[in-house]
DNA sequence: TACGTATCTGCGTGTCTACGAAGATACGTA
DNA sequence: TACGTATCTTCGTAGACACGCAGATACGTA
């Protein structure tokens, strides 16, 4: 048996549950956006709400998520509290996965327009 | 309203949606395992299961969603069928994932085994 | 106290994963 | 050709997990 595959490096069970942890916290649409938009610069709660059209208590929620995993930090201002991306290479992560996204091959074959981006404010 | 970030450049709900499908297919550890093993060269399906250290069936859903994905390609010969990565620019993206599994700071604290790789075969 | 902001709780819903059993395909042999 | 074997895929199900939201609660300010 292993007839093609000898033996390799495999990483450890822990890395392996680890790396499903930090990508399955980038793998959703909500936190994508919260991401992309913390990574322009900081911003508060209900601003982050209206920005990925969400309710309040579920950007808190992915903001919590997104603080334990060490990819957001907060700064408190008053009432307001402005959170901010903590390490600046998950951009470099998440580029990788929209630049995929446009290149996908037989994924979800539709959807050509041509203005790849849009400004939101 | 918007207060500290007025208006950027905001992908589209397609970019998005698309991003997040790419990086919910590399969240999985059994997914992880299966391509890591992958880009080590070509294997079979029942290879793989003792390599993953799953059933068969769950090796075959896998891999069709990976084929699915553009992820994998396969090669038939005889009464195997051998699957291969099919772009090398994944490993990148998993090596980075992998990594910041290693230096996660407030995810899981706990396990500091001196030995990060070990040999499988 | 009154108000705005952020967080916590519970619920409903949907998605995903792993597995065994059954079906489909290819090869070798008589 | 007919049969048996080996490999892979599909089907159906059970269990776990994650997302979103409304409502209630805590925090900070005036």
């Amino acid at each position: 048996m292993h007839q093609s595959i000898a033996d390799f490096q495999m990483p450890t069970a822990d890395q392996v549950d680890g790396a499903a942890r930090a990508l399955r916290m980038l793998a959703d649409p909500t936190r994508i956006k919260i991401m992309w938009a913390l990574l322009q610069g900081e911003s508060s709660v209900n601003c982050l709400a209206e920005l990925v059209e969400s309710a309040p208590s579920t950007v808190s929620q992915h903001l919590a998520k997104l603080r334990l995993a060490g990819l957001v930090e907060s700064r408190r201002d008053g009432t307001f509290i402005y959170y901010h991306a903590a390490d600046t290479h998950v951009r470099q992560l998440l580029e990788q996965a929209l630049f995929h996204a446009d290149h996908a091959k037989g994924e979800h074959p539709q959807e050509h327009d041509p203005h790849h981006v849009h400004t939101l404010g």
